[in-house]
DNA sequence: TAGGATTAAGAAAACGGTTTCCAAATTCAC
DNA sequence: GTGAATTTGGAAACCGTTTTCTTAATCCTA
């Protein structure tokens, strides 16, 4: 293995300046810049992210903590799309990101939490699909201890981003799109919520109840609990004398939309997501796609603006609104 | 941060001591055992991952390669399963697992390769989902300079295990199965399959035709690329006049089974793998369920055997046979 | 009981970087 | 041309472990 002392000693200076060079000091000369450089390019010297990862107080690496438990194929999906974006970033700015699951941190204090995270010189966590009954995690991240970017939680401070799209923004915008496309009546819209402990419930909630305030349809909302079977049900006791159903998830969508097919009505069907599941499920169905590989990367560079000393904020990204058809997820 | 000199202050002892007892070296007494092991409960002490593996050249961290582009949506739940499964034995192992993507080695020689994952400690690969196309990998593999654990390819060497079911048992069972099941006529069997430069298609093809001739069933074998579109379109056109068809791939059986649907017959399908999407996919589909999870967790457990100097050797996992049905997935 | 063989524990040198601190060299103002 | 200010580069300590090498202590065996 070519280490930074081979390169110092090909380019004739010391191992500092190489490391200066690295990670780009100001205090070093145009001169041994292009020296050093030189030197790593024949060399082809890749500092190792370990040893820098124990020297440096400051770096350190990134955990990205997902449940991918909880909602089975969907949630497989939408995890493994964050975790992606973030090990991509990762790599880019030469950082070790590192992947966890909620579920080992089940029956421990937040002190062993702590602990556990320090251990693996963890300086910043990225938290994905947690909700209010996580307490381990939720306390974990307000402790502060660690520069966190919780995705889709509403928590913002010193250390603390927190990033994902305008759900309730979002939540107008599709069914708007569903209720204006529909060619049918819409006075009467279904809507289906995900849990209540869940921030993102309550922002597709609000989003949809202003909705029909300014548009003055009727809008009966019943809590869907994310899950696919309870929003069948829901559909099936309740879906016949509406004219649209809007679900707080795609897996709820689909269920209602098998409700409706074994009911043989076909009311407009609209989720949210954009998970690729949606394409099985049935046509007239239309949801709000998120780019999760994009947010992971995006809470990979907010670890790192973070962890550079900046105060926490809150991060907006696009989404965009799509009908799902079984041809765009074919392979 | 407690680290292994605080306890070996507390203990009275060396700190190489504490070393020697979180590692169960022979050498120590059972009464500092004892004493250093009381030190580390009452400072909480967990010994730094990062520390451990940038000094021991021994242990190392493991690296799990996966391709979540590949197959889209089986791909990801599926990837995510083996992951899931490395990092939770990595973790009862007190081992450093670091995810990496296929599309990270895109463009590198094997050389660069090498240099990479060197430059993160990494002792050991398992490598998940390859195909003879990945030239860099299966090359990085034959080198041999890390420890190698394959799943679904038959390579075997002094560093090099892999790990999968017996495809063209497993094959062979789950067409017995459903053509033993089957109310009527199975003497034609179309076969779908996988794509041609992998090993799995290879063998499944060949339990396929192995069963033919034990049974004695016409056999037609066409190759869907692991393609749900490919197989939609092979069964719409010869579909038809089978009695039974057989996927290399629980997506390919949906494919089919789509197809299958739309010329409103009825015959049973089945697939390989087990994942989630087939509860969504139609009745009478039969699959061999693949426990990924379980693969993973058995794949990290062989990279550490093989770092400890054990020679590489070939692991058959358990399958099971299953009928899916919509109210299994349904959550 | 002497003397070698074994066992237990500690001191110190790695591992491959980062960072602080200091000295030398250069620049600048007057 | 002198002294102060500013760059630039290097020496060395450090991050938290593991591991090698010694030494001290204990155990056998003859």
């Amino acid at each position: 293995m070519v280490t930074i002392r081979d390169v110092a000693k090909r380019a004739g200076v010391a191992v500092s300046t190489v490391s200066k060079v690295i990670n780009k000091y100001p205090s070093v000369s145009e001169d041994t810049i292009a020296r050093v450089n030189e030197a790593i390019e024949e060399l082809h010297f890749i500092p190792n992210s370990v040893a820098a990862s124990l020297s440096s107080k400051q770096s350190g690496r990134v955990a990205v903590l997902t449940d991918p438990d909880g909602q089975t194929l969907a949630s497989s999906e939408i995890m493994m799309q964050y975790i992606m974006g973030a090990v991509k970033a990762g790599n880019e700015a030469r950082l070790d990101v590192v992947p966890l699951f909620f579920s080992m941190f089940a029956g421990m204090t937040v002190e062993e939490a702590e602990h556990r995270l320090e251990a693996q010189n963890i300086r910043s966590i990225i938290v994905c699909g947690l909700d209010r009954d996580m307490k381990v995690l939720t306390e974990l991240i307000e402790r502060e201890k660690f520069k966190n970017v919780v995705v889709d939680m509403p928590m913002e401070s010193e250390n603390t981003s927190n990033i994902g799209v305008d759900h309730a923004q979002a939540q107008k915008d599709i069914l708007r799109k569903t209720i204006t496309e529909n060619m049918g009546p819409s006075d009467k819209v279904l809507y289906i919520s995900g849990r209540t402990n869940s921030y993102v419930t309550e922002e597709r909630v609000r989003g949809a109840m202003e909705l029909s305030q300014e548009m003055g349809f009727e809008l009966t909302v019943t809590n869907g609990e994310f899950s696919e079977k309870k929003a069948r049900e829901i559909t099936l006791q309740l879906g016949r004398n509406m004219d649209v159903i809007a679900c707080g998830s795609d897996l709820m969508a689909i269920g209602a939309m098998k409700a409706l097919t074994d009911m043989n009505v076909f009311h407009p069907v609209c989720g949210f997501d954009g998970i690729t599941l949606m394409g099985y499920a049935g046509k007239n169905m239309t949801t709000v796609r998120q780019d999760f590989s994009y947010i992971g990367e995006e809470a990979l560079r907010e670890c790192i603006r973070l962890m550079s000393g900046e105060p926490g904020k809150t991060i907006r990204v696009p989404y965009s609104l799509m009908q799902v058809r079984y041809e765009d997820v074919l392979n």
